[in-house]
DNA sequence: TTGTGTTTTACGACCTCC
DNA sequence: GGAGGTCGTAAAACACAA
């Protein structure tokens, strides 16, 4: 309760956070596996078929994927076999990373 | 139970884009 | 001129051995 009080702001204490259901998580986890950045269109569609902002759909993205690196984390770190030679500069372990930023309008013409 | 570790929402701080 | 990116973290929710 602590930041609650020092803020004073955000996040009020009777719901710090909703349970999302099962079909808004299954759907969200649709869309992860097809894109794992989710655009502006796909955004607002999702948030009006599953009754979510468009806030926590961002968020729930952010989420994921931090998730997903955790993941990779761990399993890189598992599978480093005796060697300690190369393991400095590792690359994304098999998959593209996309660097934050991106371009604003991620619009197409 | 309960003690304890993990997962799920939600945010703030900071950063990067032109 | 702000959108969204990460990282770190709080706390609720959950899983589960002891």
């Amino acid at each position: 309760t602590r930041r609650l009080q020092i803020t004073g702001k955000t996040r009020t204490k009777d719901k710090y956070r909703v349970v999302y259901t099962d079909r808004q998580r299954l759907e969200l986890e649709k869309e992860f596996q097809s894109n794992r950045y989710i655009t502006m269109r796909r955004k607002a569609e999702l948030s009006l078929e599953l009754g979510l902002s468009e806030r926590q759909i961002k968020i729930w993205f952010q989420n994921r994927r931090a998730k997903e690196r955790k993941i990779n984390r761990k399993r890189l770190q598992h599978s480093s076999p005796a060697s300690t030679t190369t393991l400095a500069s590792p690359g994304p372990a098999g998959s593209a990373e996309a660097q934050p930023g991106m371009s604003p309008n991620g619009f197409f013409s």
